[in-house]
DNA sequence: TTCAAAGTATGGTCTGACCATAGTATGGTC
DNA sequence: GACCATACTATGGTCAGACCATACTTTGAA
């Protein structure tokens, strides 16, 4: 068992501080030099642990003076996730074809557990933008308000932020595609029957033509279709 | 357009000297002071830098000498999620029963898109611990185990380092669910239906045992079964 | 009343020092 | 020559203090 450092005492006492004082979105931490003291502790002591809790997306740190400034609790999951991905893509400790697998498992379960309707909303106006798209980047651009509206159809917040993750992840990728692809209207013809079939409540269905659907737009990867 | 701090050139530049050097698991990085000198930083800005490179699960830190000393490229993906889902679901901005729902997800998911059959083999070992374990704590541990196997089914790394995040995130949980039933007889029957249907290649089959499995493992959630 | 300037609390960064850790080199002892 | 205790040293871990950048707050003059 290996010593723990000051800094994860820190975060440990933070983290405890907001359970404790039952600290919510928008509240704030006291100053670094406060807690510093407070702790006992050396200010980068106490940098490296709100860096960690930044790293995480539970604080945001702000300069200057007033009410927005300073460490204040937030919810950013998402961004902390999909550093993750673009890290471990990049040491090869994860691979392309398993992050659009996630995705597919993710949109096929949402669209078979729809438990927040409003995600319905955002889809139909992602379509409507998609129509309008001049060019690919603004047409991936409101692809992806499109599947976040499917992840949100499940009313699960951990799905909706890895969703924005994995969108976020392979951005870069989805753009090259679809130029590549040079035409959109099967991927338009996928997208319209998904939101119809989600509308119908055909669960099952939607889950077809997701899986179809990413085989489309991944011609090259393999995306196993449901049994 | 917010200006990016001096710690997060620190980090794309490392991340850039990881890509372009095609190092991977294993290699080193140089020390804090020689990256602070090449770099133009201060040693405090590279600390911050590689701190959330660690809690991201990219390097490992060890002092001391010798090649395993200094900072170690790594791939822990795991303990970063477990440390953003323990997180958030102390501000509440995850609740116990989206972590369960999206346990339930990814092991419908890898019964039913078996890809690395070598996961039942750890299966087949954790149900016989199981059936040895003698307190509440030892018989999670090996059901960790167990469905750990049931992720590793899919071969999607991504989906295995989430799920031991997940575990981790509800072990206690999971401990006092166990205490309070004061039986194991119906879980371990719902592991046995589950590796056997997998044995069986029945994906849809082992689906619904792992519904069911959840239904009984947490009763008081209300976990909703695939269509 | 308005608005520009000074004040100030906050995070961001750097420097230099010292401690803790754990291989590595040295040299004595058998 | 083999072995082991000691000193050495490169590495991360921590602290203290200084100064800068930022952005709100206060002050005071027009």
């Amino acid at each position: 068992m290996r010593k723990p450092r000051t800094f994860e005492d820190v975060i440990a006492k933070i983290e405890r501080r907001i359970a404790d004082d039952g600290l919510t979105v928008g509240d704030r931490l006291p100053g670094e030099r406060q807690l510093a003291e407070e702790l006992q502790v050396g200010r980068s002591s106490v940098r490296e642990a709100l860096r960690v809790l930044e790293t995480l997306g539970v604080v945001s740190s702000q300069a200057g003076r007033g009410p927005d400034a300073g460490a204040v609790l937030t919810s950013r999951p998402e961004s902390a996730l999909a550093d993750l991905l673009r890290l471990h893509l990049g040491t090869a400790s994860l691979s392309l074809g398993e992050v659009i697998a996630t995705r597919l498992m993710i949109e096929q379960w949402a669209v078979q557990h729809v438990d927040a309707p409003e995600g319905l909303e955002i889809m139909r106006a992602a379509l409507e933008e998609m129509e309008r798209a001049g060019d690919a980047r603004s047409f991936v651009d409101h692809d992806v308000t499109f599947h976040l509206g499917v992840a949100l159809l499940s009313g699960n917040r951990l799905l909706s932020a890895t969703m924005r993750a994995l969108r976020q992840t392979i951005h870069a990728y989805s753009v090259a595609a679809v130029e590549a692809a040079g035409r959109t209207d099967v991927l338009m013809a996928d997208h319209w029957r998904i939101y119809e079939l989600v509308a119908a409540r055909d669960g099952h269905g939607a889950a077809q033509a997701v899986a179809d659907h990413l085989g489309h737009a991944y011609p090259s990867l393999s995306v196993p279709p449901a049994p």
